[in-house]
DNA sequence: AGCGGGGCGACAGTATCTGTCGCAGCGATC
DNA sequence: GATCGCTGCGACAGATACTGTCGCCCCGCT
């Protein structure tokens, strides 16, 4: 009748519903699922809903992964994601591609946020095993991910620290914490997360301080999200702050740079190129590449770990601190 | 009445139907899902399967996502996952986290497998986007990724190429391939995929050789997966391939290192360690490194970057290497 | 033109679903 | 300790929807 005709089939409401339950620290009552869901044009009853969630726990697909906490008296219902379903399924090329995501993140990806996506690898690595060759290699003895470059450890960071601190950011609040072995909590505005890697960095500006600093998340041994919002949060802004910011970051002004790339040591940057700037030059022995880029530590970085396979042409700058290095290092050795 | 009653409740065979349904470029018919559904333990009319299709076509969540065929007769039903629809839903928590993701992969992994993974991603954004507080910074003004070191642009794969040799790589079957201007298409066994970060390489042997080869897959401009399975797929240890090959991968006998960080300069290591074996020392000026590593390429790379940073006190053979090389690049800018 | 196969409409019995009502615990409060 | 409010849950009955079967008809193929 109406013309956004309130749904009321049962299939769509079901689904409605599963996807409104909340993940498993928190839960809903049926009274805020029956909410949610009329928000989403489904119409239904509270005992409908209470029918649902008492006939998907006892099913068999289900059961597993609802929970429902009925300590206290209205019943919190939550969806604990040991396994996860995901419209649409599973298949090969899908289940290859999550294989590659995870090699990809395991040694660049802090654990706690790699164990919030256990349950999708999970999901990928149980599909190869179903449809598995009979008596053939696994799957995962015919991949592997070798990275290149040398990547240290990431952090680690106490569980749960990072979901409050996400959830601080995200809804402008302040936090109390408890950094490194201070004994007093510390009242902080929340900006912005910076993420290097290895490290995540929150950057906050301490209560009643002006100046923003930016604290390691490794090194909170607790938090909690206030109520109160953060103080102008509308003037932070983060590109502005990373540029001018002392966190070693690699911004710096963009140069057009020059490298002799001897014998052979230039040849992967045919298909790998730096970036969209770059042109390549043969030469009688070696490639000359010429690129613009920022001049940053990491370029310099990249740039000495080739030794003696790579020169610098120009500018003249970064070649001076190049062989400046180089010279200072050499002279480490020197007998 | 039976013991392990065949399922028959419309809500869960259609979440079966859902989760059975092939994703875009594959089909199936009603009576290949009937099946389907009948292996999972749903039995389930085929006129059924054809509702139920029909059902969610026309309906408004799913409606966007199916895809009919009608084109030859028996009709062929898709899924197309521009959405996707996982449950549990996104909550904040795992929208960040996605996010993350999204930023740590970006630079790493190539666009084609990317692209498969945009609807997660998608739908991170969407939920950051409805749940918005008004007037406020978006979320990814307040997120950034600095990855450390200098990444090179992940090579260019055309489009369905690597979804072809999964497919036949998890299938154990021969392959047809296109490798660069080769106009006639040669017959390879695959046995392996290395990812190399920027690169990625497909092991194989081809057709009546013995030896191994391995291509690069941005070089392949087309490939068929053939129905011939791979000869002596069970020989081949992908572990042993790697450390014996030419392929310049990052294997080498393990060594004790010990290296001498000059002032800050390894004060990183402390919450950030190189691997489990590391033990560090305090200096006057720096800090003493020791750690078991693999002698590679990779780690001369990694300490040749340190520039006079980082001396190496052992083993002599890798100080020797480093020496060598340092006196030679700085012979580059001697005048 | 005939044939086979698949889509789809129809049907009717049945199983299921839904909102409402009311009762019985269970805390909390006074 | 009694009362009050709230919540879970059983019951109910009307209405609705679901299912498998059957058969027609269209379409492509021979």
């Amino acid at each position: 009748m109406s013309v956004s005709a309130s749904i009321s089939n049962k299939t769509f409401r079901m689904l409605a519903l599963l996807h409104a339950l909340p993940r498993a620290p928190r839960k809903a009552t049926s009274a805020e699922l029956k909410e949610k869901l009329a928000n989403d044009g489904h119409k239904i009853s509270k005992r409908s809903v209470e029918r649902y969630l008492e006939e998907l726990s006892s099913s068999h697909e289900f059961g597993a992964m609802l929970r429902c906490d009925d300590a206290s008296q209205p019943y919190g219902w939550s969806i604990h994601s040991e396994r996860n379903l995901s419209i649409p399924g599973m298949d090969a090329q899908m289940a290859a591609t999550w294989d590659l995501v995870h090699r990809y993140l395991k040694p660049l990806m802090a654990k706690d946020a790699l164990d919030k996506l256990d349950p999708v690898f999970r999901e990928a690595r149980s599909w190869f095993e179903k449809h598995r060759p009979i008596g053939k290699r696994y799957w995962s003895d015919k991949v592997a991910y070798v990275p290149r470059g040398f990547a240290l450890q990431p952090a680690k960071v106490a569980p749960g620290i990072a979901d409050q601190v996400y959830d601080a950011l995200h809804r402008n609040r302040q936090m109390d914490i408890w950094y490194k072995d201070n004994a007093e909590p510390q009242r902080v505005h929340p900006y912005a997360l910076v993420d290097r890697g290895a490290v995540r960095y929150l950057v906050v500006r301490f209560w009643q301080y002006e100046d923003y600093r930016h604290l390691a998340l490794q090194r909170l041994r607790k938090v909690r999200v206030l109520d109160d919002e953060v103080d102008r949060a509308g003037d932070f802004d983060l590109d502005r702050y990373l540029r001018d910011s002392q966190m070693n970051l690699p911004y710096g002004e963009t140069i057009e740079v020059v490298l002799n790339f001897k014998g052979r040591a230039g040849d992967h940057l045919y298909e790998t190129p730096i970036n969209a700037s770059q042109s390549l030059q043969k030469l009688d022995d070696g490639t000359l590449l010429t690129a613009h880029l920022e001049h940053t530590q990491e370029l310099v970085w990249w740039i000495l770990g080739f030794g003696a396979s790579v020169e610098v042409v120009e500018p003249l700058g970064l070649r001076e601190e190049v062989a400046d290095e180089v010279r200072r290092a050499q002279k480490l050795y020197k007998k």
